[in-house]
DNA sequence: TGCGGAAAGA
DNA sequence: TCTTTCCGCA
C-alpha cells in the first residue's frame, strides 16, 4: 500500500547548493529513520517544478514562502503516508522547529518561513565548479560570511 | 493565520 | 526523538 507514497530522488548536476550546517546530517539522519520535514522542505525548494508550491522568496536569503499550502500538506502527507495531512498539522511541526532553531517565521508575511542560516556551510561541487554565476543567483544560493 | 500545550504514535 | 493529532486562544 506504499505504492501510492512519492519517493523524490535528489537532483544532480543541477547547480549547487548551500545548506546550512546541520542540513548535512540528512544524508543519514542519525535518531530517526524517517525523513524530516524541513529536510523534505528542501527537498520541495531546490525543485523547479515545485516552485509554484513552495519557493524562496528572491532577496531574503533562506527565507521561504509556500504557495500552496494544501499541496506542501498534501505531497508531505503523501511521503509519510499520512493522508490526512494539512496544512495545520504540518504548521505545527514547523513551529517545533522554532526553538530547535532550524526555522523561524517572518512575522507579517503569509506562509513565509526561514531557515536558520547562522551556521552555513558551502559543500564542494563534487562534479564541477558553476560557471554560470546567474545560475547561482536564482536565489538558492546563499552568500557566506553573511 | 499563527501560536504552543498536551497527549499519542512510530 | 520527531512528528501527528487536537484544540483553545489571540
Amino acid at each position: 500500500r506504499a505504492a501510492g507514497c512519492l519517493s523524490l530522488s535528489r537532483p544532480r548536476g543541477t547547480g549547487w547548493l548551500a545548506f546550512p550546517a546541520w542540513a548535512c546530517k540528512a544524508e543519514s539522519s542519525p535518531g530517526s529513520r524517517q525523513i524530516q520535514l524541513w529536510h523534505f522542505i528542501l527537498e520541495l525548494l531546490q525543485k523547479e517544478e515545485f516552485r509554484h508550491v513552495i519557493a524562496w522568496q528572491q532577496g531574503e536569503y533562506g527565507e521561504f514562502v509556500i504557495k500552496d499550502p494544501d499541496e506542501v500538506a498534501r505531497l508531505w502527507g503523501r511521503r509519510k503516508c499520512k493522508p490526512q495531512m494539512n496544512y495545520d498539522k504540518l504548521s505545527r511541526a514547523l513551529r517545533y522547529y522554532y526553538n530547535k532553531r532550524i526555522l523561524h517565521k517572518t512575522k507579517g508575511k503569509r506562509f513565509t518561513y526561514r531557515f536558520n542560516l547562522s551556521q552555513l556551510v558551502f559543500p564542494p561541487p563534487p562534479v564541477s565548479a558553476p560557471r554560470t554565476p546567474t545560475r547561482v543567483c536564482t536565489g538558492t544560493a546563499v552568500p557566506a560570511g553573511g
